[in-house]
DNA sequence: TCTGGGGTCCTAGGACCC
DNA sequence: TCTGGGGTCCTAGGACCC
């Protein structure tokens, strides 16, 4: 049995914990580059569709009846690591799915018993972290996904839905739009509605050949897991990461090559400090750019890669070929939107063979430097220190009007709380400030 | 007027091997 | 006149996820 965890409305759960005046109200969470809305509170949900532009409910937001939030990745990823970490009282087998979901591995248990158990894991994760889940439970991955959102469709649940317990679970599936099913994305759901499959039910009982032919061998796992035969097994121990990727819109479109530059050298230190928080070297490098999809006229897109003589993440090394690569792809006369930088072939630090050709580098001393650089940057601000090719003062940075404080990572944004204590005659007053 | 970022996996097809 | 079978590796592109 498999139990999926789901926060709920995640980023927007996440600013509402350190914001208790907002319990209750509509939250919202932006975009990278404030531009669109990526994530409601159930309060926002009836008057913001999902997607929303800031632009479109900017009245709103001014007016005070909207409280929306730039994003703050910080803050997001450090709740979900206290999520996980509830999680793992939970069962010792936890997979972490992304950012705001997790399965848990549940044997041993009655069936009976798992509902109970589902509803003590949202009181806890509730209680611990302040954020609130729904959890779905069922014999194989996909119903479980499927679960977890009827857990969050219908009240009474009260955020636990055991598939396994219901006396008619087909009449579930047949209610559910084939799209709902976790893999089924807006591509496969049309080929499927042309195929006449519309529910979840109809995808259950399609002929398994025939899927098989159209979808490959995904689609057949997809359908044998609706049937209750695990096709996807837990896998607690997360798959090396392949990719290393930062990419950003620019606050306002780009012309210029040197604008260009100083964006790609600011991805690409943040890139290479990825990889040596990671451990990892990179042996492929890419920078891309493109104009906005959205102006059909004028269209331009184009990468360019290298591949490293040396695996390396030093930051220096990797901008002095993110400037040819970016000089290499840049035609002027287009308006750009965005640049994005890829590293690839990842290994980890130690693992590399040396290359037979290549001049030998004295690497550890330009690791102390990283080292002592990502120290400086982490303990006074980031970008302290910096390579000059990011540029002093950038026109291109994206826009995060609507931040709010990095409440758990950093010493200076720490919530404090207030207490005052009045005594009966009110001769005196003290107050404490008390860091949480 | 504005419309995100960061990933993984699978397939098809070409090149090449014996 | 017809000309095999079985396989690996690599890449590009398309699909998906959150």
């Amino acid at each position: 049995m498999f139990a999926l965890v789901d926060c709920n409305s995640f980023f927007a759960s996440c600013e509402k914990v350190f914001r208790p005046d907002l319990e209750g109200k509509p939250v919202v969470v932006l975009s990278n580059n404030d531009g669109c809305v990526v994530a409601r509170s159930p309060e926002a949900k009836p008057h913001v569709a999902m997607q929303a532009t800031l632009y479109s409910i900017q009245d709103l937001v001014r007016q005070g009846k909207i409280h929306a939030f730039s994003s703050n990745p910080m803050l997001y990823k450090d709740m979900s690591r206290r999520v996980i970490q509830t999680l793992q009282h939970f069962s010792p087998e936890v997979e972490q799915y992304s950012i705001d979901e997790a399965f848990l591995g549940l044997h041993g248990f009655t069936k009976a018993d798992l509902t109970d158990y589902g509803q003590k894991i949202r009181t806890t994760v509730k209680q611990w972290t302040g954020i609130p889940v729904s959890v779905g439970i069922a014999k194989t991955k996909t119903l479980a996904k499927l679960a977890a959102h009827e857990a969050k469709r219908y009240p009474d649940l009260n955020g636990v839905l055991n598939i396994e317990t219901l006396a008619d679970s087909d009449a579930v599936l047949a209610g559910l739009d084939v799209g709902e099913v976790w893999g089924i994305g807006r591509n496969l759901k049309a080929k499927l509605n042309s195929m006449g499959i519309k529910t979840v039910l109809q995808l259950k009982n399609a002929d398994e050949t025939r899927i098989k032919k159209k979808f490959g061998v995904l689609g057949l796992r997809t359908v044998l897991e609706l049937r209750g035969t695990p096709c996807f097994p837990m896998e607690p121990v997360a798959a090396p990461v392949t990719m290393r990727i930062v990419s950003r819109s620019f606050g306002h479109l780009v012309t210029e090559l040197s604008d260009i530059k100083e964006a790609v050298a600011t991805y690409t230190t943040r890139c290479a400090e990825k990889l040596r928080a990671d451990g990892l070297l990179a042996g492929h490098f890419t920078v891309t750019m493109r104009t906005s999809y959205y102006r059909p006229e004028n269209q331009y897109s184009s990468a360019r890669s290298v591949a490293l003589d040396q695996p390396t993440n030093d930051t220096a090394v990797l901008i002095h070929e993110a400037m040819k690569l970016a000089e290499a792809a840049f035609t002027p006369g287009y308006e750009y939107l965005k640049a994005k930088v890829i590293a690839t072939e990842l290994t980890p630090v130690g693992e590399v063979q040396g290359s037979l050709f290549a001049a030998p580098v004295d690497t550890e001393k330009r690791d102390r430097l990283m080292q002592a650089m990502d120290n400086l940057n982490r303990k006074l601000s980031p970008d302290a220190v910096k390579f000059g090719a990011m540029g002093l003062k950038p026109t291109w940075a994206m826009r995060s009007d609507y931040f709010s404080q990095r409440y758990t990572t950093h010493w200076a944004e720490i919530p404090t709380v207030k207490v005052w204590q009045t005594t009966r005659n009110q001769s005196t007053r003290l107050s404490y400030e008390t860091v949480l």
